[in-house]
DNA sequence: TCGCCCTATATAAGG
DNA sequence: TATAGGGCGA
């Protein structure tokens, strides 16, 4: 890296480097960062906001803050509190921060996730909030679940009122600090008559019955202690001497308040508070996060130093000129301007029209193979898809091809359906009085315990107040059940028994094993013939052997909740294909950016619901993708896509035409007829003399404008034709149109019908070949 | 209670 | 198009 050191006898760097004495040697940690870098580095006491734009080494910074810290006594590691949002970024500090100051150090306790810290304090206090020690922490399933049988005992319709909504809104008011008593009717009234503010007062009190917490709990439940109980927070204050925060632009109100609370030890003006983040990369609006909370850091804490750092370590001057250009489009940014240190203009970045999604993969396919014979690697290369079903294409298109690709992200390693059963399992053994773990496996595998036996164990359950096991005990002690359930069931508690008895004398692992072939769960991935079960057959076995890894039981069951994802093993040479959203904070010789177009990228649904603030996130969004890239972004624009199986036309997204023109170039690959093609727009913009007004006037804005107010009069649709589709419908049956008629079609050109279900035409095209399309899209041949 | 068939639905995703 | 979940019949 460059940027050596170069500075350290410099008059400017002098008061802050005279700390190691004149003739001390700079330490080793110092060497190669930048005047910048190493200011935000030694710049330990006080409020200190770094902005990091994208490829300037902030992670580096972090560490090395730490190390400086540590290797300066200015603290011991148990008293430095350094929060991050992902378990990855936790991981990575505390691997670099090892090297930079040995294996001397051992530990830095309080580094980790929010969450994992929010737990760690919430264990030590539980009592306070009516909570023990052991609470389980509930995921997304059991958290829908518990919501079901809520809305099961209000005899509220779950058709009409889906609990994933009552989740989702639960999830938001959590995130933004609110607890039940602060949530009223009117804030719940778009769901299920108001009721939802209820809704969640009971839901919390069932967690409480149930000792347990969701994820918004660790968080909301720490600034309750906090602010009731001083003493508790006082003792925090004491041991908390440095605090970092990693990605603050994602930060939420819970979060932001958390840490409010934790840096009150002292005048703001004083806080030893470092926050790290960058605006431009705030992405996570949709779960929470403020970009607010960085803009003003300087109003909470007075006196802040603010440490911009724009020397850009990654890409070359075309792509930086390019997310630039573009990311100047946004109003309310802190401001930066990314300077390039790698020293090249690089290649132009490239947008290419194509004439539909198939021809995308198969041009970036082509593309990488390409760059695979110049000697470029597999690993050096990424496709960052707006949308998860963009994916399936590229997956496709690489299998035909034989191309190897991996995709990170999806579903997690326990969030699988196996692991989860198997996770029950243990957290029933580990605490019997887990309900909901009880609940999801009594008939997995299947025993012939249904729905009517289930509710006759909660209803015991409930008018008894006891667990769900304890109520199953009293059950078998009766005549109600019958004789079939009464017998398995009984069967099935002393299993239970059996297996808590040697929790004593086994190791945990092995026992985990036992359970899992006598329960049966074992031999029904097994006799199930589905070809994905031998995959699951292979993940239980990974479950187990990751449970060596822990001491205890109890450590494993904390870790699984909080911490662990999927590994994502980088042996082989493969193409990345991910979401633009976790790209964030990676980086790429070369990135492919296929699907610019309006309505998927920018999203129609977050422009929707957001407006303006959500075009400026997509924005962002868009300004990730392109900073990810070394030596190369390619971009791409098809002009018919399929979209939960039907073709639709699109229009070139408006962000091409907000790309500088002197850092694209733009390429066409002919298969178009002509007409939508995305046609050097970027050119306009510049004839006009304000920028930011006239971007709406640019034509890719014009026809998505077009395209929107033809959408009511029933002409062209853009996304949204399955809504149309229906309403069509109810006007009967019939088309306009009957099977073997000869049809025209602005893009596929001739053909004949071959099928016809309500406004979705199946059509054999002379030229396209078979494809399913909307009614409105065709003309009578 | 099980299992099949039909239909409703479809961002992004951290802990 | 693909899948998940609910309803209903055996």
């Amino acid at each position: 890296m460059p940027g050596n050191a170069h500075n350290i006898d410099r008059p400017s760097a002098g008061a802050i480097t005279g700390q190691f004495g004149r003739n001390q040697q700079t330490p080793d940690y110092l060497r190669g960062l930048n005047e910048e870098q190493r200011e935000a580095v030694l710049s330990t006491d006080g409020p200190l906001l770094v902005l990091a734009g994208a490829g300037t080494g902030k992670t580096r910074v972090l560490t090395t803050r730490i190390a400086h810290i540590l290797t300066t006594k200015r603290a011991w590691p148990s008293e430095i509190l350094s929060v991050t949002f992902t378990n990855k970024a936790a991981r990575e500090m505390k691997e670099r921060i090892g090297h930079l100051v040995g294996a001397g150090v051992e530990g830095m306790p309080w580094l980790g996730t929010f969450h994992s810290i929010g737990a760690r304090i919430l264990r030590r206090h539980a009592e306070l909030v009516d909570l023990k020690s052991d609470f389980t922490i509930l995921d997304t399933d059991d958290q829908i679940r518990l919501i079901k049988q809520l809305l099961d005992a209000e005899n509220i319709d779950e058709k009409r009122w889906p609990a994933r909504q009552l989740a989702g809104m639960m999830d938001t008011w959590k995130n933004r600090g609110l607890g039940p008593e602060d949530v009223s009717p009117a804030d719940s009234g778009s769901y299920a008559n108001g009721r939802g503010a209820r809704l969640y007062a009971a839901y919390q009190n069932r967690l409480k019955v149930l000792n347990a917490a969701d994820f918004g709990d660790l968080l909301l439940l720490n600034i309750k202690i906090f602010k009731e109980y001083p003493d508790v927070l006082a003792y925090y204050h004491g041991k908390f001497k440095y605090m970092l925060v990693d990605e603050y632009q994602d930060s939420n109100v819970a979060q932001y308040l958390w840490l409010r609370l934790l840096a009150q030890g002292k005048p703001a003006s004083q806080a030893n508070i470092c926050v790290v983040g960058d605006d431009d990369q705030s992405i996570y609006g949709w779960r929470g996060a403020e970009v607010d909370n960085i803009l003003r850091f300087e109003k909470d804490f007075p006196g802040a130093k603010v440490i911009k750092l724009e020397r850009n370590y990654r890409s070359t001057s075309n792509i930086l000129k390019a997310a630039s250009t573009l990311i100047a489009f946004n109003e309310g940014r802190l401001g930066k301007t990314l300077q390039t240190d790698v020293g090249e203009t690089g290649e132009p970045v490239s947008v290419t029209s194509v004439w539909d999604s198939e021809e995308e993969a198969r041009t970036v396919g082509d593309e990488i193979e390409n760059y695979q014979r110049q000697g470029e690697t597999l690993n050096s290369m990424a496709i960052l898809v707006r949308a998860s079903f963009q994916m399936r294409e590229f997956e496709e298109r690489f299998i035909t091809l034989g191309l190897n690709y991996r995709v990170i992200g999806g579903p997690r390693f326990y969030e699988r359906k196996e692991i989860r059963d198997a996770i029950a399992y243990l957290r029933v053994v580990a605490n019997p009085s887990d309900g909901l773990s009880f609940e999801r496996i009594v008939n997995t595998p299947k025993r012939g315990l249904g729905d009517s036996t289930v509710q006759m164990l909660h209803n015991t359950s409930r008018s008894a107040n006891v667990s769900l096991l304890a109520a199953t005990r009293m059950l078998l002690e009766t005549e109600e059940l019958k004789p079939k359930q009464r017998s398995t069931l009984r069967e099935l508690v002393s299993q239970f028994d059996n297996w808590s008895s040697r929790l004593q004398s086994l190791p945990h692992y092995e026992l985990a094993e036992q359970i899992l072939d006598e329960s049966g769960y074992t031999a029904m991935w097994q006799a199930d013939k589905s070809p994905d079960s031998p995959g699951r057959l292979e993940n239980l076995k990974e479950l187990v052997r990751s449970m060596e890894e822990f001491e205890t039981l109890g450590g494993f069951l904390e870790h699984i909740s909080l911490v662990m994802d999927r590994d994502t093993a980088e042996a082989e040479d493969a193409v990345s294909i991910m979401t633009l959203h976790s790209a964030k904070g990676l980086e790429f010789d070369t990135v492919f950016l296929p699907g610019w177009e309006e309505g998927l990228f920018p999203s129609q649904r977050t422009m929707d619901e957001s407006g303006r603030a959500g075009l400026e996130e997509e924005r962002r969004l868009a300004y990730v993708g392109i900073t990810r890239a070394r030596k190369r972004a390619r971009l791409s624009v098809a002009q018919n896509r399929r979209i939960h199986g039907l073709w639709q036309s699109a229009i070139p997204s408006r962000f091409l035409d907000e790309l500088p023109p002197e850092a694209v170039d733009v390429k066409d690959t002919g298969s178009s007829y002509g007409g939508y093609g995305y046609g050097g727009g970027a050119t306009s913009r510049f004839n006009k003399a304000d920028p930011f007004e006239s971007v709406y006037e640019t034509p890719g804005w014009q026809r998505a404008r077009a395209q929107q107010s033809n959408r009511k009069g029933g002409g062209p649709l853009t996304i949204e034709g399955d809504l149309v589709a229906r309403s069509v419908d109810l006007g009967g049956d019939r088309s306009a149109f009957g099977i073997g008629e000869r049809v025209f079609h602005l893009k596929f050109g001739y053909g004949a019908i071959s099928d016809i279900e309500g406004n979705k035409l199946t059509i054999d095209f002379e030229k396209a070949g078979r494809k399913k399309v909307l009614e409105s899209f065709i003309k009578k041949g």
